[in-house]
DNA sequence: CAGGTTCCATACAGGGCTGTATGGCGGCAT
DNA sequence: ATGCCGCCATACAGCCCTGTATGGAACCTG
């Protein structure tokens, strides 16, 4: 039931960015909460969870702690926000992916296939998520956060092969499948070459749309 | 090549173990390492490495840190112990697999893809990789001795599948494909219930076998 | 220009953790 | 018994981190 806000009024984002004159030689804008998320989101990325530490993020923004306690009411509130943030930004991402979605499912498939193949960001995307998933071992909000966008996204593949033509039983365990295959391909992703990577995943393409002979 | 021992002589384990008479009421033994490996490794797996710290760790075996630093050099000789304890234990299991393999493929992998569902010291195995995958993830040593693990499984893994026949290409992807399935299965345990979760792996048992039609 | 607000700096109090130095107790061998 | 050694306790110095209290500069408002 606790506000999670400063004691006065800490705004979301400041009404309008000004210059600042504190310091005459670097003229620096005021900090957004954001920019204090981003911080701590990189620092979880390369360091983990326990190393996001409010005087290490004022060092790296090059201000002090007085600074963040007053955007954020303390070092939980920080690490609920970084959560959230990537919660929101993972729906968005389905919600696009679905709107976006081409008739035919076998589009789809490949669709979603090459997504751990194409560019910086989903890269970049792949190691936020593997962080937090190390903070959901020991993190009840975390580990929510995380099962909800997996099951998201697990059903998005079930729909997928229910397209297919699947049993909705049989669409489950193939979407699972492939979500294990996702999962593991950043995971361990220094298991075998780039060209082992791609042949794997166009062999994985065919092999999940492959009907079992009884 | 520094070497990674306290002070004066630190055995690896007592010669003979006596009593003590230090504390009249707690009677108790000296403390091995192996002591305070298990003690570390048990927080590693429910709080993160960066929680195995040597003070916590000397409360919860009722000593203080001077005995801790008798036996090891410092915090990082701990966790490298740690690490190579699991190392040892992980490639142990898998020689031992390997000895005593049957002859049948089939029956090698039907092992195999038992071992996420069997018992509690299975699940017990499960949470400390996850925990040293973790780990792994900014910590050089770790990601070192856990490629190999990976690597050795996979290995395994593929040669069941040559000998069901598959092509050294196609082994080796399937291969990865399985040990995909065994990595999320512990790692997305939260997805499905126990029902589904046997029924996706006999789902999966089969579909690795089947050949795919050109 | 007086006063309020925004945003940050500084100072304080307190706790946690590391590594080292040193002391001490019990058991063992000479 | 004496003295050494294994094993641990205690004390010290030092660093890192949190949260709060308070001050202060820049900006806006009237």
């Amino acid at each position: 039931m606790s506000a999670t806000a400063p004691r006065t009024t800490p705004r979301t984002a400041p009404l309008r960015p000004r210059r600042r004159n504190a310091t005459p030689d670097t003229g620096r804008l005021p900090l957004t909460p954001q920019a204090w998320i981003d911080a701590a989101t990189e620092v979880l990325v390369d360091q983990g969870i326990d190393h996001v530490r409010v005087d290490v993020l004022a060092g790296e923004l090059n201000v002090t702690r007085g600074s963040f306690y007053w955007h954020f009411r303390d070092r939980e509130d920080l690490l609920r926000r970084v959560l959230q943030a990537w919660s929101e930004r993972s729906t968005e991402q389905l919600t696009k992916r679905l709107e976006s979605a081409r008739s035919d499912p076998r589009e789809q498939l490949r669709d979603v296939m090459s997504l751990p193949f194409r560019g910086r960001a989903a890269v970049r995307a792949a190691r936020i998520e593997l962080a937090i998933r190390a903070w959901a071992r020991r993190d009840e909000m975390a580990r929510q956060a995380l099962d909800e966008s997996d099951a998201s996204r697990i059903g998005y593949h079930r729909e997928i092969f229910s397209a297919l033509g699947f049993t909705p039983d049989e669409a489950a365990m193939r979407a699972f499948v492939l979500y294990s295959w996702e999962v593991a391909e950043s995971l361990l992703h220094r298991q075998g070459s780039a060209a082992q990577r791609q042949a794997r995943r166009e062999f994985v393409e065919k092999l999940v749309q492959q009907r079992l002979k009884r």
